[in-house]
RNA sequence: GUCCCUAUCGUCUAGUGGACUAGGACGUGGCCCUUUCAAGGCCAAGACACGGGUUCGAAUCCCGUUAGGGGCACCA
């Protein structure tokens, strides 16, 4: 069996969503699931489109998925080079080919014609498209065109008749009338080729063997395969994937808030959750497991099932997903993600303490940014809060007072309050004496220490705030009661 | 308009003619656990778009209808 290639070949012109990144993450796990290569290439045959820095948003985009590229516009590599705008003689060979054998021919219609030829076939409700006009010129009209240098493109004879049936391992095969196709643009007019001749062109030369791309290639499928044909050339196989749509159902775009994987890394998001939530986006494994961590998909992943309908983005399910991912990470490598996100909302917290933190969030947070807003008590010297809140529902301002005197006394026979059981346990204890509820108790306890009702378990939170803070911010609070 | 693709719970999906009173997961509701919030456990509601065939038998095959989506560029 031959090697397995494969690429993604995006066209620079921004941050790749998840829609693009879904495809080039089903090419990439074939390619590692079979030891084959994955190629990327830059498709910037279009000069109007291009964005300065596109090529860097899809490349930071995958290494962040740590989808790694075997070949590629910046690392090089023997089919090279991998950008199209440096491939063009290559095109022009193969244009001038096609032309000898009568497979393509150039078409000298301006713009205005074209538009024109489209407007006229609007209004008598015909399909529009070209009406071959420059297939049927004589040699002689021709040959009188080429002498005065007039503007030229070349374009694809597709056969008048008989029909071409387009291999698909996701949809099945699909066969299309020849008449349904139009005698597409090969070469434009400042000597770029289009898509169809490219993409054509550098598959077969770069030795691709399957080709995964989006749903909304396959109404342009038949001109590729009938270039296959045209340059006797064997097709690779070919997959097109569903769509990736917004819960509108509607494509996926930047309308739907988020979709641009940088941003959801900027959010929070890991690495792991991301890739794992994206594998199953038109794909499932058995139904039943739906974990896995980027090693795994690339062990399970298969081609027979991929689907064939779209798929709606459920962020939700993300969120999910990414809470799973947090809670069977090493606590390690949690710590590494989580330092960041702590940097960022202006908390200065080494290592060592983060790594106290782990046991302590992992739990209550489905996103790396959730942790700031639920330990930045534990680091900020003064916290503010409304007295009122000492007082709990259905308890006294006395009970309350009562409730910190207990706290203060038996933390303050403590050395220190490394341990997290015996000061539940004590202040448990507390609590019984003075007839509160565990509820009740750490309910005061957890105002005056945190300034807020939802925190993490107290007793930890002290452990890493430390005595002196913890005595000092129940004093404050008996002070305001 | 025309060509093409698609159609199982709200969402992601399993299902490839009989094992389907259609399974799992997210989400939703309830209960349990509980130091708040989570997490976890248990339970519940919830789908084969519609209409015709084919067949002893159809979620599965065929044909229509409907509804979504995509294309019809010297854009990718």
């Amino acid at each position: 069996m031959s090697v397995v290639r494969v690429r993604y070949a995006p066209s620079p012109t921004g941050a790749p969503h998840i829609g693009n990144l879904r495809t080039a993450l089903f090419n990439w796990l074939w390619a590692r699931h079979n030891g084959g290569k994955f190629i990327l290439r830059v498709e910037d045959t279009d000069q109007a489109r291009e964005v300065d820095n596109g090529l860097e948003l899809i490349m930071e985009s995958l290494r962040f998925l740590g989808m790694n590229w075997d070949e590629g516009p910046d690392i090089g590599g023997e089919y090279g080079p991998y950008h199209q705008s440096e491939r063009l003689a290559v095109y022009k060979k193969y244009a001038d080919e096609l032309i000898d054998k009568g497979a393509a021919y150039y078409c000298y219609c301006t713009q205005e014609e074209l538009t024109q030829m489209r407007k006229e076939q609007e209004a008598r409700g015909e399909p529009t498209r070209y009406d071959r006009r420059c297939r049927k010129l004589t040699a002689q009209e021709r040959a009188d065109r080429q002498a005065k240098g007039l503007p030229r493109v070349v374009r694809l004879a597709v056969p008048l008749e008989g029909s071409t049936t387009l291999p698909d391992f996701v949809h099945g095969d699909i066969t299309i009338p020849n008449a349904d196709v139009d005698d597409q643009v090969l070469m434009k007019s400042d000597g770029f080729p289009t898509y169809h001749m490219a993409v054509v062109v550098d598959d077969h030369l770069m030795g691709i063997t399957h080709v995964m791309r989006g749903d909304e290639w396959i109404s342009s499928f038949p001109k590729h395969i009938l270039l296959y044909n045209a340059f006797g050339w064997t097709p690779p196989q070919f997959g097109h994937m569903p769509v990736v749509l917004g819960p509108d159902k509607k494509k996926l775009s930047k309308r739907h808030g988020a979709t641009s994987v940088l941003q959801f890394r900027d959010e929070g998001y890991l690495v792991e959750a991301l890739v794992n939530f994206m594998a199953l986006l038109g794909w499932a494994y058995d139904g039943e497991r739906e974990l896995f961590s980027p090693d795994e998909l690339i062990e399970v992943f298969t081609l027979d099932h991929i689907h064939s309908s779209p798929a709606v983005f459920d962020r939700a399910k993300l969120d999910w997903m990414n809470a799973q991912h947090l809670r069977s990470m090493d606590a390690q490598a949690l710590t590494e993600r989580l330092h960041p996100f702590l940097t960022r909302a202006g908390l200065t917290v080494d290592a060592e303490t983060i790594r106290e933190l782990v046991p302590l969030v992992r739990e209550r947070i489905k996103r790396l940014d959730e942790i700031a807003p639920l330990v930045d008590f534990m680091f900020q010297d003064e916290i503010e809060y409304d007295p009122k809140l000492l007082v709990g529902n259905k308890m006294t301002a006395a009970q309350s007072l009562d409730a910190l005197r207990a706290a203060d006394e038996v933390l303050g026979t403590l050395d220190s309050l490394d341990d997290e059981a015996k000061i539940e346990h004590d202040l448990r204890a507390a609590a019984e004496k003075l007839g509160l509820k565990p509820a009740q108790f750490f309910g005061v306890l957890r105002i005056a220490l945190t300034g807020k009702s939802v925190t993490p378990p107290l007793a930890g939170a002290m452990k890493i705030m430390g005595k002196p803070k913890t005595m000092q911010r129940i004093a404050r609070a008996l002070e305001m009661l």
